[in-house]
DNA sequence: GTTCGATCTTGTCACTGTCAAGCAAATTTC
DNA sequence: GAAATTTGCTTGACAGTGACAAGATCGAAC
């Protein structure tokens, strides 16, 4: 507690944080499936049984990793709900955000999307996850202000977030390490964009120049 | 081959089936990580090397079980395809025969929609899930017919599938089963509409009555 | 410099998926 | 209608897994 690094200065260096690395380098290498508490300690360099010190159980550590992907995903969020006030460029900034991290993350958001082995009443996770939520809520909030005050937010978050995690599982962005990040990345900003159109404006709405 | 139902006639009756339903039952009981050939077996009451002998390894017998999955769920859209020429109530019907569907199948859709176990370039797989992309497909023309002639439909396909994929995501309804069935179902049904709406008339579009 | 608690290791257990070999029943072949 | 053959399933084995218990080792506090 005396020095600022020295808080995570154990025997190995700072186990938690290599233990959440490796299983995220593993689970974008192999695909959730793929995981396995000893290999992952394997690639820590410690024993087989180093993790269950720290997070207990195999749900631990997926829901640490689960948190710690939806901190990014806030932060990403934040970001893009200052980055504008039209609700449009705004919440297209929100999507380029989330699209962003789960590309730059996949190993965490093979986690965070669907799956039964995170414990979704952990603190840090509710914390983490909650903040990222809100911060959609926000943008959801622009769009009515400004163009549409009689819309229900709560109705219009679900649908956003929905609509955007659908995106990036479709995009097979969870299984397997996308190899063709290049092509992936492209084709995905033109979806980002005709995704945020139709959110906004709907199939049956005027389409984009 | 001599009678119609002798085809599945085997010691055990009709072991493949046996297998899928066990483990739509297992996984609908425990989620994805709770499923295992071994327990799957002893639920069909035959050894625990009797599921390789038909679907191989553990990503066939899961990948036959989406494939299941998707042809249920490609007759219902078909059907909701059929129900109206109005392609609000047409799109309102699909989603609607999705939901249920998943409801109805909770250990099916677990697996069909991100599972990096399934092998989704399986030739039956693949026939199923563009039999109910197809279906999709068919409404989402109908609105670019009746509605919106600029509409890109691959681009609006997408964007559907993704979102009611997200829904049922977010409804909780591939993890553990739904205990609330009852409030699940209801709840579910408003989502429905709004979303249907949302997706039609997007967030700055009009509100329904 | 001893105590104490946090960090990690070693050893073990029941369980898993997969493979190889063998058995039994059904179907074919003559 | 018996022999041969294919199909359906069982038994046995093996390396790997998650979780637990007990012990070792290190850092810090006093």
């Amino acid at each position: 507690m005396v020095e600022a690094a020295a808080k995570g200065a154990y025997h190995h260096g700072n186990l938690p944080d290599s233990l959440r690395a490796a299983t995220a380098e593993l689970i974008a290498e192999k695909g959730p499936s793929g995981f396995s508490l000893r290999e992952v300690a394997r690639r820590a360099g410690v024993s087989h049984a180093a993790p269950a010190h720290h997070f207990g159980d195999t749900e631990g550590l997926l829901t640490s990793l689960a948190a710690e992907g939806y901190s990014t995903l806030a932060d990403a969020l934040e970001e893009a709900l200052q980055s504008s006030d039209d609700p449009y460029e705004c919440l297209l900034a929100g999507g380029r955000a989330y699209v962003n991290t789960a590309l730059e993350n996949p190993g965490h958001f093979a986690v965070m999307v669907v799956n039964d082995q995170v414990c979704n009443t952990d603190g840090e996770f509710l914390t983490e996850s909650m903040r990222s939520y809100e911060a959609l809520q926000a943008m959801i909030i622009k769009i009515r202000d400004q163009l549409n005050p009689e819309l229900d937010v709560d109705a219009a978050c679900t649908f956003c977030w929905a609509s955007i995690q659908g995106l990036v599982q479709l995009s097979g962005l969870l299984d397997k390490v996308a190899d063709d990040m290049g092509t992936t990345k492209a084709s995905l900003d033109e979806s980002i964009e005709s995704f945020t159109h139709l959110m906004i404006n709907g199939m049956s709405g005027e389409q984009p120049a």
